[in-house]
DNA sequence: ACTGTTACTGAACACGGTATTCGGTAACAA
DNA sequence: TTGTTACCGAATACCGTGTTCAGTAACAGT
């Protein structure tokens, strides 16, 4: 890839984070991100469709990154064990704490369901196995719905409440969600 | 009240509600509303400020109505009774039913967090003594969260199942959200 | 029926944000 | 060195929002 759209994505991408730090997603407008990224506005265009695309790909960035399989290969924390539902939502907790100063302005406003809605598609792979081991009158569909929006807000109240560890919060989301392995 | 302002504001929230069964609220336009309502762009504006500003309006009627506290009156059903918390959520979902055609078209998109944020408040009511009841090493204000969350999706996934009666929905939530009485 | 008030009308307008176009410049890779 | 590719930025078309204003129609009280 040509040096110079990999340091104008870079420019782009952080001048975009950086602005999520300060305001939610809805109210940055393309022309604030292209002033703080210092390029052209057709440059933004040609490497972004619209604002959405530009976070789509973010979003694919972090997924890509937080959902990784190569556990072991983590410095921060130690999973290279089992990998029960339990470890991977620790796992995918410690990593999105990396993201959490900004992932907080994507949360709040509109933006936050154009995330979600690419968290949950992650999610339901996550979830499906222990929806299968929970009994319930309730269809399946509504209890794997539920588990995810149950996660997805545990993680938008972190963003509000980041004083708590990844342990801490893993505990409180599977002491309210009814998980059984 | 002027009959030509009812009538007026009769016909916006028709069109409005009349948008919203077949499309989401981000997408409907002002000009669609003031074209389906047959009425001069000034005399939207003239009763509501904004867009945002009939959301909240029609929002505040459909709770007025649902959280009333005229159980008895009612005659789809009879809570004349008992009035705990989920005898409460029942009454709740009867009333819902009725708006949920498009109640939809609110929820999904983004006009469903300006609806939400409503819904939650009366929702802080409603589970703040359940919260209180249930011990648990996570914060309280994380499981009032956690509740209102599982509520209003619970809400959501019912207008996408739509098959479902009141009672029916009442069990799912009620047996996988830790509410204990 | 008259009168003052209030509500509705609709075209025109200012504004802000989005996305595109195009001629020109600078950086790259071979 | 040369052909390609990326970047630049001003100008522009477009769309949706919300306001203005002069004129018309409906209302309520006497």
């Amino acid at each position: 890839m040509d040096r110079r759209q990999k340091k104008t994505r870079n420019a782009i991408f952080s001048a975009f984070t950086d602005l999520l730090r300060t305001e939610s997603y809805s109210k940055i407008t393309v022309q604030q991100i292209i002033d703080k990224a210092d390029i052209g506005r057709t440059t933004f265009y040609s490497h972004f469709e619209t604002k959405d695309d530009l976070l789509k790909s973010l979003s694919q960035e972090i997924f890509d990154h937080v959902f990784s399989d190569d556990l072991d290969k983590e410095k921060t924390h130690d999973f290279s064990q089992n990998h029960g539902t339990g470890d991977r939502i620790l796992h995918i907790l410690y990593h999105l704490q990396e993201h959490m100063d900004y992932l907080s302005g994507i949360l709040s406003g509109d933006g936050g369901e154009l995330f979600m809605d690419f968290f949950k598609a992650y999610l339901v792979d996550l979830f499906t196995p222990s929806v299968r081991s929970v009994t319930r009158s309730a269809p399946e569909d509504y209890i794997l719905n539920h588990m995810i929006c149950d996660f997805s807000e545990t993680i938008r109240w972190w963003s509000r409440n980041p004083q708590y560890s990844p342990d801490e919060i893993c505990n409180f989301f599977l002491e309210s969600t009814p998980i059984s392995e």
